[in-house]
DNA sequence: CGAATAGTGTCTCTTAGACACTATGTC
DNA sequence: GACATAGTGTCTAAGAGACACTATTCG
């Protein structure tokens, strides 16, 4: 191997940022303000500095171009590194997942022209299209979601410290794009322990029966698993 | 972000590659010729060459190194880019996850001092430690092997193309650490449509009731997934 | 009151797991 | 024959899903 050869690239990193907004799934999206593909919604994200751990560059640069910060939940995704993903050379991004409560509207940051929650399904159904390798990233990032949805308790993150069964519910429907039945879903969660704790408190911000409130329990993964298919 | 800060690291690639051998879950290592760490043992890897994307750099460094091809399952499992992860300066690490049948012994290339297969279990218990943080590579990749089995099929990739139900048995057993009753699992395997199919011939290689053999079938996803509960 | 949402009871079907039993080879 | 491994039958318990029913609010 000879030493000349050896690869040096430019190190990035991107952010799927997911959340649940008025019962969709939505992601976060910078439009470009600098080329390469200038004008063009791309994920948030940009170069890993000298020194930097990666995964302090994702938050620095989530920060940086939206004005949000992760807080709830930041995983590793996979590494995008073919040679021609990005037209200004040899750039090889690591993308992370984020999903995070239904958080404010961002604010665009210095290189960026804007910066917004995208509805996930509107924004591929208007036939959209992100910059680089973006929409093979986010696509990778949902699946990802989608699945760990199933095994894990994650589905917590995507709502506030206190929430209802119901919109728990809400939270699976829209990132699996499914109908659950709500007595056999709020009999499955409340069932399987440590998924989510009682607050003792109420809520009636639905106009029916005023829900208990619970917040996320202690467990990381479920046993057994929530299944993935549909109710009527 | 100024640009003199952004960095530029060296790309590395590294290899977990898992076997069952002996009914023994078995990694592949390589002991080190060079500095930093020489004379310890380390996953087989190496630098990513301009130009060359990554996936094509793990295949190239398997070879070279050990003389072995994948061929079988290679996916990605993680990147890891602590800035203090090796001596030399920032290199970062995409790691790549090799499931293979019981291949033959590996030979050494020109940058390793030996190279073999090391029996997991054994290998922790006399307390080796891999160089770099290749131990933390090793483990993520085994836990990731490890939940792999449960809803993929993957665990036919560790068989021959011709397989008992026993030997496809023994590789559960052998990744998972448990014991399965044979008889459930047998019907198991066999109700799952599309997990294996029967070849129609038969094998007496275990001194018992001949066993019909079987090659993998078309399906990538278990439903329902295997549980990793411990049988007797 | 009706409408709406929260939550429980209960039935059926499928599957996991335990394990008795039968089948077919070697020695 | 004994022994070993392959493979089937059957029972029980638990969970998924369908859906009737009760509970508690608002207007």
């Amino acid at each position: 191997m000879a030493e000349d050869l050896v690869l040096t690239a430019t190190l990035a990193v991107d952010l799927i940022v997911l959340t649940v907004r008025n019962g969709a799934l939505a992601f976060l999206a910078v439009k470009r303000g600098v080329p390469p593909f200038r004008g063009r919604w791309a994920l948030p994200g940009g170069f890993v500095l000298d020194g930097e751990p990666l995964r302090a560059a994702a938050e620095r640069e989530l920060v940086e171009e939206t004005g949000l910060s992760v807080g709830a939940h930041l995983e590793q995704l996979a590494t995008y590194g073919d040679p021609r993903r990005d037209p200004r050379g040899r750039v090889v991004s690591v993308a992370y997942l984020a999903l995070v409560p239904d958080l404010p509207a961002p604010v665009a940051g210095t290189d960026a022209a804007d910066a917004r929650w995208h509805d996930l399904d509107a924004f591929r159904g208007a036939g959209h299209r992100l910059a680089f390798d973006h929409d093979q990233i986010l696509s990778d990032g949902l699946e990802r979601a989608r699945s760990k949805l199933e095994y894990t308790s994650l589905a917590t993150v995507f709502c506030g410290d206190e929430f209802t069964i119901a919109e728990l519910r809400q939270v699976y429907e829209a990132v699996w794009g499914v109908t659950l039945d709500p007595r056999n879903f709020h009999r499955k969660v409340t069932n399987t322990d440590g998924f989510v704790e009682p607050t003792g408190r109420t809520t009636a911000r639905d106009g029916g029966r005023p829900a208990q409130l619970f917040r996320r329990g202690a467990i990381e993964l479920l046993h057994p698993a929530m299944l993935r298919t549909a109710g009527a």
